[in-house]
DNA sequence: GCGCCAATTGTAAGCGCTTACATTTTTCTG
DNA sequence: CAGAAAAATGTAAGCGCTTACAATTGGCGC
């Protein structure tokens, strides 16, 4: 067995780096002449350490630069004070705020976040969830809805607390906190059709393995229908959430004889596509054409003209996520379906027909 | 305390969920008989058990679906196999595309990637990092070389590597990843000199704690100053990365007297404000006045007109920046400072005076 | 001051895994 | 096929921390 191999003496032989920055609790308990035991607890619940050594422990752990170790925490306790969360993509806008909310939420109660993205595939989102539960996180973000079903029975499993956000359905047999997609859509379409709308075009995000964008396209199909018009196959494009394609797939829109007077976009990404392709085509917006988007990310407001969409309430949605994880973390049974309002917001991309 | 409080197992006492899921090495070893030592060599180098046992433990690892314990690897071995990336803002496109491609390199090597942002802050990114560390990252990402001096200091005391993306400055002390901003910012200005431009805007990020905000400012008043064009205070503006700041600090601009016929912009998003507040007040660009911006954001190419901005390989950054790391966590001593090239992508938005 | 109960502390057993070192098995030489 | 070197395996000591449980202390009422 080793004998003299401790740290700090040169000449040593093992190559592993000093645990965190050297000085353990240990050490701090020898400083402050009290045991590690109240030390840990010190750090934990420091009322329930009597003031004088409280004092001495502080001054040791400032003296030393005491950083705890976070996988020996972790080991001991079973709890590592992280939450993953895993998003379709970090390319653009959409869930960055919800996420940024999510994260200043979890901070404040001294979590970490795990971040991780799937590219919109499920099978790649599993792969992700397994890497964060090996990390040994906490809880758990998803986003929307539609999941690999054994990625659910893994949590359950395991206890660890979840929750969806971006989709609410009250008949969803897991928590969400979200708002309720087809209702929006139904919205964005009733709009236009208010506005003498008759001849659509719709520029649907990728429905596959996505509940969100299948929700969407369900709900403009749905208000649509109820007024007795009908979408032929062509009048519906589905696209990645990305501009060149959906410039591409607005033109086939634009090309169509008789043209739509009105396209309903499945994300303000797209919208941007279709809004986009019109000006370059020379197509006026909103005198020959109505658009609508989803999402409201920063620049549509601004834009000339400005995109008449729905706006999603991403902040409150990750404030509400992450507190609805934390009061379960902490042993409370929060509601676990909260719907939030996503209204539609009518600027100038739309006009009467 | 509470007793019967427990999960799976009745009457047990311990409230801690059980690690992991329950089934650890040992548990593999005895299904495979052998020591738990082997079933720890397999799992991390598997050629080095015999094939007969290496099956045997594939099966029981399998049978018994064995997930390793992350935080007691990281206690037993200090590697936690986990990387740190602090970046300014996740709320918008910028970044979005460097991380990404850094961390899917990353994942190749099996590491996983912790994300924070520090909202521009020197102090809440000493704090975040801080916390990265406690978690025990085995590296750490960083954007541009302005940082905490205790940062570095730390960083170099605990041996764990890190690298600055977006930055190179030939001159650093510490190992960067990225391109020359003030060269670049040369190019900028240089453009619309040759193209006869006299009288300038400039809409720079916010300076502080902002290496490259500052490096660009600079790039940019050195060009001017080379060809004897000066710039007073009130041709300057410095707005944080916001549309609706961009476009106010835009509106000052347009109001000058005489009016810049040139606005270089800190980046792309200040740049659209500019562009869409020369759209709102009906001010032609370029005809009237010619727009330059940074980054070369996706939605650039495509809109109306097409700004010509400084594209930044931030795919190829977020690449190398992890192959850096990866590379000195192997061992090796890759060169540390690598200049990429930031080239200006001519558009729609500038023209001749 | 004394006795009692509650509030504090200390003791020590792990948490699940890696790894140095010792031991056993296999493979090679001659 | 003996003997030595190489390869594979086992043994067991931690990694730094938390937390039951036991032991101590302090505060109070009289």
């Amino acid at each position: 067995m080793a004998r003299d191999e401790k740290v700090g003496a040169p000449g040593n032989k093992r190559l592993r780096k000093p645990a965190a920055n050297g000085v353990t609790l240990q050490h701090v308990a020898e400083r402050a002449g009290v045991s590690t035991a109240t030390v840990s607890r010190y750090l934990s619940r420091p009322d329930q350490v009597r003031q004088a050594r409280r004092a001495r422990i502080e001054q040791a752990v400032a003296d030393l630069g005491y950083i705890p170790h976070g996988a020996a925490r972790a080991l001991a306790s079973s709890r590592t004070q992280t939450i993953g969360a895993i998003v379709p993509t970090l390319d653009n806008a959409i869930f960055a705020q919800g996420i940024h909310a999510f994260q200043r939420r979890l901070q404040e109660a001294g979590y970490t976040l795990f971040i991780a993205s799937h590219g919109y595939s499920l099978l790649e989102e599993r792969i992700q969830a397994e890497t964060l539960l090996a990390r040994g996180v906490d809880g758990m973000l998803l986003i929307g809805l539609d999941h690999d079903p054994g990625l659910y029975r893994r949590l359950d499993k395991l206890g660890t607390p979840y929750v969806s956000a971006w989709s609410y359905d009250r008949r969803a047999e897991r928590p969400c906190i979200g708002f309720d997609n087809h209702k929006a859509a139904l919205a964005q379409a009733g709009h236009l059709l208010d506005l003498g709308h008759r001849r659509f075009g719709v520029l649907a995000g990728v429905i596959r393995d996505n509940d969100r964008a299948r929700d969407r396209l369900e709900g403009v199909r749905t208000a649509l229908n109820a007024r007795g018009v009908a979408l032929t196959p062509a009048q519906v494009q589905e696209c990645p959430y990305e501009l060149g394609a959906s410039r591409a797939a607005a033109k086939r829109l634009l090309a169509l004889d008789p043209r739509p007077t009105a396209i309903v976009c499945g994300n303000d990404v797209i919208a941007y596509g279709a809004l986009l392709e019109c000006q370059a085509s020379g197509v006026d917006v909103p005198a020959e054409i109505s658009i609508v988007g989803f999402d409201d990310l920063p620049l549509s407001e601004h834009l000339q003209p400005a995109l008449t969409t729905v706006h999603v309430p991403s902040e409150t949605m990750g404030r509400k996520a992450a507190e609805f994880l934390l009061a379960r973390l902490g042993g409370e049974d929060p509601p676990d379906k909260v719907e939030l309002a996503a209204n539609l917001i009518l600027r100038a991309s739309t006009a009467p027909r």
